[in-house]
DNA sequence: ACCTGAACACCGTTCAAGT
DNA sequence: ACCTGAACACCGTTCAAGT
């Protein structure tokens, strides 16, 4: 039954999981859904957790600390971005974490490593999430079926800026590398909030 | 009628504005709405222009290149933050651009003067907005409301790791500052996508 | 040109009733 | 203990019909 739900999600994203479809797709009725798992949100935590099971650690490369904590960080985008229809219905009732608790725990033990703990390990953990949900978002929305008048590309034809060049406006209206941003977004976050250890230094600085 | 269904959506949300509530609020029919504006999604795009209107520019602040991309930058969270109900219906279909074009216009026109410009002024902007929208959904879940079970405490008093110490634990279930965290996540990326320029530079480096 | 009533196909959810 | 049929209160949307 969770397994059914999850296949559904899966296949055609957390809106098409509806009591009436999974229902019909295990030929009950919808009320013996309410029967087995009691509400939509419980079955949609139980389909969290099925998930999260399945997902388990992810192993992380690296020497210096910095190099380290990024790899973590990089593993919940991209376990996030693989797996992003549940990842959305996991976000759609705030549950996250649900989904990818062992992996947050090995950015938080990455950090303590680096010598980054208590509030300043919360403070970290949670722009990494943050931004890894932002690119989500992002990446959620394909742009070919926009509403009408709302492509990108639409958009910014309209703008005539004299302290804009139009290779700039060119660019913005075409798509981008999301993996490749997501990811150096998340080494800016890493050297923001990681200083570099006296035994790894190397050649960089921050202020 | 626009303006009633602005105000519907700054009141009680993106998901309040239906076409029954707006209906009933104008003391007319559903059916008289469609005739009007024709679909939900031509009623939002309407709604997200007018307030687009009302929103207009905001003043840029600082001397270097870096601090004025960052202030640009902030501006778009600041305002997607205090509109955080209509930013989330421009969300829903894809149109946040059309909300917040003239802050977006600003941030590039400030990244011109740094020297940032073609697929690396859309990088850094596709970067900012990802960051903006991920914190925006973290804003977005009232912690008190979560289901049951699912509170980032509960979830995360089950979590003893031997790698990470108490004091991290504790810190992590308790509540951010997301303005505060929001604005240093921007700084990190503008600091990864501007380079410092001869004349302003500082005492700081990037790699 | 503008508005309505009634209907359709969807939701989540409940409740009495069956075995 | 487990499942169903029928109903309720919601959605967005359409269509023939009114003035």
């Amino acid at each position: 039954m969770v397994d059914a739900a999850l296949a559904i999600v899966s296949a055609d994203g957390a809106d098409a999981l509806t009591m009436r479809r999974l229902a019909t797709e295990l030929g009950v009725t919808t009320t013996t859904i309410y029967w087995h798992v009691g509400n939509r949100e419980q079955l949609v935590v139980a389909v969290v957790e099925r998930m999260a099971e399945r997902l388990g650690d992810a192993p992380i490369t690296g020497r210096d600390p910095r190099q380290r904590v990024h790899s973590a960080a990089v593993n919940i985008w991209r376990s996030a971005s693989r797996h992003r229809n549940v990842t959305a219905l996991a976000s759609s009732i705030g549950a996250t974490t649900l989904l990818e608790l062992p992996l947050e725990v090995a950015l938080l033990a990455e950090l303590e490593q680096a010598g980054v703990r208590g509030a300043a390990a919360r403070d970290a953990l949670a722009t990494v999430l943050a931004c890894v949900a932002g690119f989500l978002v992002t990446a959620w929305r394909p742009p070919e079926r926009r509403p009408d008048g709302l492509r990108p590309s639409q958009i910014w034809a309209t703008v005539d800026d004299p302290r804009i060049p139009r290779s700039t406006i060119r660019a913005v209206s075409r798509a981008v590398d999301l993996d490749r941003l997501a990811e150096r977004a998340l080494r800016a976050i890493v050297v923001e909030h990681v200083p570099v250890s006296g035994a790894t230094q190397e050649a960089r600085s921050v202020e």
